[in-house]
DNA sequence: GAGTGGTCTAGACCACACG
DNA sequence: GTGTGGTCTAGACCACTCC
């Protein structure tokens, strides 16, 4: 099965024949694989060989290794597309801020984790908000969850100037959330940016997310005006779980 | 330096310690980290359970291997950032498609290879085109590159029946692209949607992009509207490379 | 208990970079 | 030539899952 005089590393040419079986069907998403030992023997080379193949197919997020059960082809995730048009006026006085919004769009059961704290403006805060370095800012550090699964971080900052006396240094923002305490203060929201970017996960985004290995994050920086910037919102999520869709008009 | 009774496996304890090293600036970005067989000596494991700490890096993005040369902490790549808000009119009628008004903003040399084919629409395909599944596309099938470097990949679809006899079939679509060609028939653009997602590159992906292990890409399926859905165009992108903006009005 | 993947060793030889 | 990472072997033992 394997061409010693071709000069494709052992390993490659068994990930390859192993990739091939997955895209013709062979190997069924969700279905185990034989296992190493069996490999060993198919393919007539080491275990670790068998190891370094699996393991670039994993890299690839083409397979999912079980402890004691065995190596599954990678089940096709279910997708949930969050449209970001939802950030729009109207959206937001329907319902108590975008996570929820997507919930319900979703049919799954929302909860959030909250942690509150006050902190310097980094230099790329700062850069972002419009601040001097050092200016305090107030710190929603939150874990969003559906259904009890981590699915989503996000980290927002704003001047503490705008949020001091106001919900937004509390755990529960109250009715429309962050954005609605800030156009009752007068900060009335003008625009959106969204930087999106990809990467693969820390270990601890990794832990946090239950990602599985080859899946990387979706990084999202929102960056919220109104006139000026006011909010600055760090998310990460899960590539395997979320799409973001963008409404773009043409002129 | 390993602690064999904590039940952490060695392999982990070293990547963690390297990972640390890395963060507190002690191994600076593009500066070499110490050779396999010095780690062995310094952590008193063998040389696959280094391999397996640096593999573990690598597979984070934190370290770049250069067979012959030694592991590298990974540079902070320069990154490009794509306004899409460019997709407006205006914009497109300036000059001559996103991608080379993307090349004036960022200041390199864009060539592009374009392949033409035509082909009965997938499922997906003509699912986004509001087609039969079967009728027949027009498939532009493009790798951008900026200063001779692949930088995206691009795969446009578009109903044949709309560009039958325009320049759309041809290998250069002429000034303004091939929006420009669909407005001059009569398809005047209203909107555009943009599905991003993210995931590891296929090895053909990895290939093309020059992407170093570590590094997922960006994929952006983006649906033209004029009216009807007139073109679907899926976009590969290295995430180390690019980011993408999006403006969002509030209201 | 039997089978699975996870970790680890102590080597060997090859391919590539650089002086 | 010397040093680097890349590949590969033939084992060993551990941890987990399932019957």
């Amino acid at each position: 099965m394997i061409d010693k005089t071709s000069g494709v590393p052992a390993y490659r040419q068994v990930a390859t024949d192993i990739r091939a079986k997955i895209e013709s069907g062979e190997y069924a998403p969700g279905a185990p694989i034989p296992s190493e030992r069996t490999l060993v023997d198919q393919y007539g080379v080491s275990r670790p060989t068998i190891r370094d193949a699996i393991a670039l197919l994993r890299q690839e997020g083409a397979l999912i290794a079980e402890h004691g059960r065995g190596v599954f082809v990678r089940p096709r995730a279910t997708v949930q597309r969050l449209s970001r048009s939802r950030l729009s006026r109207d959206a937001r006085t329907a319902n108590r801020g975008a996570f929820l919004g997507d919930a319900s769009a979703g049919g799954f059961t929302p909860s959030t984790t909250v942690k509150i704290r006050f902190e310097p403006a980094d230099e790329r805060t700062a850069d972002l908000l419009g601040l001097d370095a050092g200016e305090e800012v107030t710190v929603r550090d939150r874990v969003m969850r559906a259904d009890g699964l981590a699915v989503m971080l996000a980290v927002s900052r704003l001047p503490r100037s705008i949020t001091r006396g106001t919900a937004i240094e509390e755990v529960n923002t109250g009715p429309g959330g962050a954005y609605a305490r800030l156009e009752e203060n007068g900060h009335t929201l003008t625009h959106f940016e969204e930087i999106v970017s990809a990467r693969m996960p820390t270990p601890e985004e990794a832990s946090i997310l239950q990602l599985s290995s080859g899946v990387p994050v979706v990084r999202v920086t929102r960056v919220a005006y109104a006139g000026r910037a006011v909010e600055v919102n760090d998310m990460t999520l899960a590539s395997d779980r979320y799409e973001l869709i963008y409404h773009i008009p043409a002129d």
